[in-house]
DNA sequence: CTGAATCCTAAGGGATACTG
DNA sequence: CAGTATCCCTTAGGATTCAG
């Protein structure tokens, strides 16, 4: 996608840096992959698999692959039988974390006050 | 959307409080609108028009009425011919501003080092 | 000026089956 | 285990027209 977000710049459909960030972690699962990686470390395929119930394989594969290309998360394949491939997060990546707390602090707190609150 | 969000929640397709956030922030133009509204103000409709140029009225009206069910933002309409009607950020679109400053400055890093960067 | 109502398309995403 | 490959469907969002 970072190619395809180069592009989407040129397009004029991204306008600021706000969609640009946007861009990167607005994908249906993004979020949670990141959350993973960044909280608990190196994970493998089937282990977000695991911790993500309700994705389906391709989904997984496609975002992964996407947030790879952005470079948020880096791939590590090992040569070995069964296969065994490992994602990471990359400084960049790391350096979202901050950002997602924000977004987590403000969601808990727009939750409790705003969809739960009787009017 | 508040409406349809605490549904979605329910249908378990909002699992945590960091989508939640994005689900109010994620439509198309409503970073741009809450960014205007949060650093310049109230704003009516045609100036919101005038300084979003590729946006449809039919897009603004729509990401307004959406931001207004979130309660991020206030619509206040004034009986004048023609009419006049004024948005503004409420105390929980105001709060969202650090939020996107976070995102926004991310972004600007993200764009330098890595967008722009010969790999 | 601030909308509402239609129509339409592209793309994101789900279900399922197959593979090295 | 870690993926492809297909098929399909919903929906966000654009273009356009009409209206109080």
């Amino acid at each position: 996608m970072a190619a395809e977000v180069k592009e989407r710049i040129n397009l004029k459909e991204i306008n600021c840096e706000k969609e640009l960030t946007l861009a990167v972690i607005g994908g249906k699962w993004k979020l949670i992959i990141l959350w993973h990686l960044g909280l608990e470390g190196t994970k493998r395929f089937s282990e977000l698999k695991r911790l993500i119930p309700h994705i389906t394989q391709k989904m997984l594969t496609n975002q992964l692959r996407e947030l790879e290309e952005d470079k948020l998360i880096e791939r590590k394949v090992y040569a070995e039988v069964p296969p065994r491939v490992e994602y990471t997060l990359t400084d960049h990546g790391q350096s979202l974390m901050p950002v997602l707390h924000a977004m987590y602090n403000w969601g808990k707190n727009y939750g409790e006050n705003v969809i739960w609150k009787e009017s």
